[in-house]
RNA sequence: GCCCCCGUAGCCCAAUUGGCAGAGGCAGACGACUUAAAAUCGUCACAGUGAGGGUUCGACCCCCUCCGGGGGCACCA
């Protein structure tokens, strides 16, 4: 009792303590990482930095309380952990906030990110505070303008004109990965196309090893992130086949994933929105030319959801223009349908009806020849058909895919297909991609469902592009002194959604001398993706404030890559992706060495109410201030990681705040109980006290990598329990191991509930603070209990148990088993066939009745 | 349509990866303390693992089929 100041009150003060605490820490900078000469190993722990609109909610309670026990539990192993914060504070969120409010964004997103900052102190996150960074602080952009200039300079950064998603509220382009079903991700407004020239990243070079180095991911990452990138990324293998077209000189080249089909193509078809629709279509008569212009102000009406819908009727037109299959010199028509997409291939392909049911559904539709050239009811080793006793089965489909309306998809043996006749689907690709080239009309061809990134936006609200545009309409960088290229204040101008950017409204800003020669050139008016920020903000933290580069390639080579990354599935798509890229990108220029920005990924799951997302217009909203008002932080951070595996959703209806906070004044209590003095021998401590004590030393690390952090507290919950046991009916408050036990639950505790913990530890006779006191390694001897209980089976069925030495040598053992009452009673007269023993856990008698000497059938 | 994940007490979740289904918590019942209540402390009850089949001496765990829930991709040639 002696160790807690007299002046304190005896209870457990949830709201004192927390003032208390945040002002040593304030004073301490426990969490500071500032120490160059520090020899420990490093860790970088980091959390998804958040978007500044409005206050922390539940989100970021609990992404940041999980992200806090790995930073605290690496510290408290011995190591130096770089645990940064920032805000990803360009967007739209401030812009039509400033707009709604006729403000200007900037005090908006700084007196949001103050409150955020207050709430993160209070909620007890482990951050170092002298490396904050804002992505709209100039001296952060001033970057993202740098990294795009050196884009630019390798050709990564271009500009092309092409039809681009439109947002109509947000008047804006977005990325293809802003686009959900056919709506902008944001506004949830259909999303339409438009032709507009844009600066895109070129994300597509990189295709192949976004995909390949996924595998070195593979086990740290979650697998369901690994397989949505490997989906978005969409590598397809196949063949570029060059068709000859009557009347033009160049060919036309198609991609198909099938070139074993190749003699079943029956006609092409081009994309309507692609220029080689536009140049084919100039070659024909009038009335083709007016089909097919009418057709494409059809299409270009239809929205991305119509376009999507597979199920929808087929629709086209004929261009009255004919192709020659390379293979077999067959003339082919061409038609035009928007179910071919113009930016993918090469926005023709080769329309196999019989093997293809897209194909097949137009061919029906209008018509068009369908021909067999995969007999998919031939046998292929390991493969269907099935053959029965030798024989094929005589109930085989009928090979009629114009009739049936089923495209052939399957495996089978080349028919009608000349050289390729008799060969399984794998040999026919593979025998036709030899012919096309050695005929140098096609060859081996890879495509990707990626896109290049479209980063520029019309909104005034993020980074501006560092460009001048020249009077002869040439691309010029902005000299590296003139950066950074600030924004101009919003003062005056028009923010509100018009479709062209709003920098382009401030004449003064716009109009620059063009460098090169003087003469007066415009500024860029877009501004960058938000994205473009957080691709690469994990290696400003190593030094946010240097004004001359980016980042320090020696700090780098210290701290990065991110050891483990922490947050939201919801960027388990756009954020990652660029993020690896771009890593990729600075790897080739050679300011870092590795090509992965986070070794380890964990996706916390969504906080819900009574099974649904908080809203307020659902009505199920939980403010995260009021829930730490009436629990306290630690609780909230307890319940958080009590709640299940962190990648699981809670439901804070099932969970129970209220009941973290008992536990925590229950542990807090202990401390108070203890009435030994810190230096006590352990050794001389109830045993079993002591066995549960390092029993959780022993587990809890390998538990906490795991990430099973509601398994490590509630094995915390038994540890005070076991010792309130020995304090209330056991060797009572004085005895060694009851400190040691409780010195352990601060210690655990620390890494969920700092405030209780620091409060324990004071109490418990140490100085601040227990968040940098180490780890304690349990002690083995204390592992290996006294007796075990074997489990004796009779046929697999639990008969009864016996208490025994761990070391019992196994001929014992089943000499002990086979000697009990119950197992003699069971086994009666049948006789033992088979004894299975693994000492010291369990023994299983395996019986058949006498006389048999197999089981019987 | 294709691919992936998950189904364990009333509820949230464990189970050393094939070896006693229960660590912890919520809710519940009972008791102690109290004039009473709250708080606290203690005791107790509750499932045979979504269904069916298979492999095994032994299956929550591995395999197959089905049911239910969640997620990703989808006119990408």
């Amino acid at each position: 009792m002696a160790h807690h100041p007299a002046d304190e009150t005896s209870e457990y003060d949830v709201a004192r303590i927390q003032e208390k605490w945040q002002a040593i820490w304030d004073d301490l900078q426990p969490f500071s990482t500032r120490d160059d000469g520090d020899k420990r190993p490093r860790k970088y722990v980091l959390d998804m930095f958040p978007y500044p609109s409005g206050d922390l909610h539940m989100g970021h309670a609990e992404a940041y309380a999980l992200g806090d026990i790995i930073a605290r539990y690496w510290r408290q192993q011995g190591f130096n952990v770089l645990h940064p914060i920032g805000w990803d504070s360009f967007g739209l969120p401030a812009e039509n906030a400033a707009i709604k409010r006729g403000i200007d964004p900037r005090p908006w997103t700084e007196d949001n990110i103050a409150q955020q900052k207050k709430s993160m102190k209070q909620y007890a996150a482990s951050f170092d505070w002298d490396r904050v960074l804002h992505t709209s602080d100039p001296g952060f952009y001033r970057w993202n303008q740098w990294l795009f200039l050196k884009m630019f300079e390798s050709g990564l950064a271009y500009r092309k004109a092409s039809w681009v998603n439109w947002c109509p509220k947000d008047q804006t382009v977005l990325a293809n990965e802003q686009v959900v079903d056919g709506a902008c991700e944001r506004c949830g407004t259909t999303v339409v196309k438009k032709k507009l020239t844009q600066w895109y990243f070129k994300i597509t070079d990189y295709a192949d090893r976004l995909l390949d180095d996924l595998n070195q991911l593979e086990g740290f990452w979650p697998a369901k992130v690994l397989a949505m990138q490997r989906n978005w990324i969409g590598r397809s293998q196949g063949a570029d086949v060059d068709f000859l077209i009557e009347g033009r000189d160049e060919p036309l080249s198609v991609f198909t994933t099938r070139p074993d089909t190749l003699f079943g193509a029956t006609f092409m078809v081009v994309a309507p929105d692609s220029e080689l629709a536009a140049e084919l279509v100039a070659g024909a008569s009038t009335e083709v030319q007016e089909n097919f212009a009418a057709y494409l102000a059809d299409v270009q009406k239809n929205t991305e959801i119509e376009r999507q819908d597979a199920s929808r009727e087929k629709t086209g037109v004929f261009l009255d223009r004919w192709a020659i299959n390379p293979v077999n010199g067959e003339r082919v028509p061409i038609w035009s349908a928007d179910y071919v997409l113009a930016d993918y291939g090469h926005g023709a392909i080769m329309a196999v009806p019989a093997h293809d049911q897209r194909d097949l559904d137009f061919a029906r539709k209008f018509d068009l020849p369908v021909r067999v050239v995969v007999d998919t009811n031939a046998p292929i080793t390991g493969a269907i058909p099935i053959i029965v006793d030798g024989e094929l089965p005589d109930d085989l489909p009928p090979l009629d895919p114009a009739g049936t309306g089923v495209a052939l998809a399957g495996d089978g043996r080349m028919i009608n297909s000349g050289p390729l006749d008799g060969l399984s689907k794998s040999n026919a690709i593979a025998r036709m991609i030899e012919l096309l080239e050695s005929n140098g009309t096609g060859r081996r061809a890879t495509n990707f469902r990626l896109r290049d990134w479209l980063i520029s936006r019309q909104r005034f609200w993020g980074t501006p592009i560092p460009i001048i545009h020249a009077h002869d309409g040439s691309l010029i960088p902005v000299p590296d002194e003139q950066l950074p290229l600030e924004l101009p204040s919003a003062e005056g101008l028009d923010l509100s959604p018009k479709g062209t950017s709003p920098l382009g409204g401030d004449a003064e800003w716009m109009s620059v001398t063009n460098p090169v020669d003087g003469t007066p050139a415009q500024r860029d008016p877009d501004t960058m993706d938000t994205f473009v920020d957080s691709s690469w903000y994990f290696l400003r933290f190593l030094n946010p404030n240097d004004p001359t580069q980016a980042f320090d390639p020696r700090e780098a080579e210290k701290w990065a890559p991110v050891d483990q990354y922490i947050g939201g599935v919801t960027h388990a798509i756009l954020h990652l992706l660029y993020a690896r890229f771009i890593t990729k990108v600075l790897y080739d220029m050679g300011y870092v060495t590795f090509t992965e920005p986070f070794s380890a990924l964990l996706n916390q799951g969504m906080v819900l109410m009574d099974g649904s997302a908080m809203s307020k217009s659902k009505g199920n909203l939980v403010r995260l201030s009021e829930q730490i008002e009436e629990h306290g932080v630690d609780a909230i951070r307890l319940t958080m990681a009590f709640a299940g595996p962190p990648e699981d959703d809670i439901d804070w209806a099932d969970v129970a705040p209220h009941a973290s906070a008992k536990f925590l004044a229950r542990a807090w209590r202990l401390a108070r109980d203890v009435t030994s003095a810190p230096d006590v021998e352990w050794k001389n401590g109830d045993r079993d006290l002591r066995r549960v004590t390092h029993q959780l030393l022993a587990d809890a690390p390998g538990l906490i990598e795991a990430f099973k952090f509601n398994v490590v507290v509630a094995r915390i919950m038994e540890l005070v329990n076991a010792t309130r046991k020995a304090i209330d009916s056991g060797p009572g408050g004085a005895d060694p191991a009851v400190r040691e036990a409780a010195e352990t639950v601060a210690l655990c505790l620390s890494l969920f509930a700092p405030y209780t913990a620091e409060e324990m530890w004071e109490a418990l006779g140490y100085p601040p603070t227990v968040a940098l006191y180490g780890w304690r390694k349990a002690d083995p001897t204390l592992l290996v209990a006294d007796s075990v209980t074997c489990v004796v089976q009779v046929d697999g069925k639990l008969r009864d148990r016996l208490k025994v030495s761990p070391s019992i040598a196994p001929a014992e053992l089943e000499r002990l088993a086979r000697a009990l009452p119950a197992v003699a009673r069971t086994v009666g007269d049948r006789e033992i066939a088979n004894v299975i023993v693994r000492a010291p856990r369990l023994v299983n008698l395996v019986t058949r009745q006498r006389g048999e000497t197999s089981p019987s059938q």
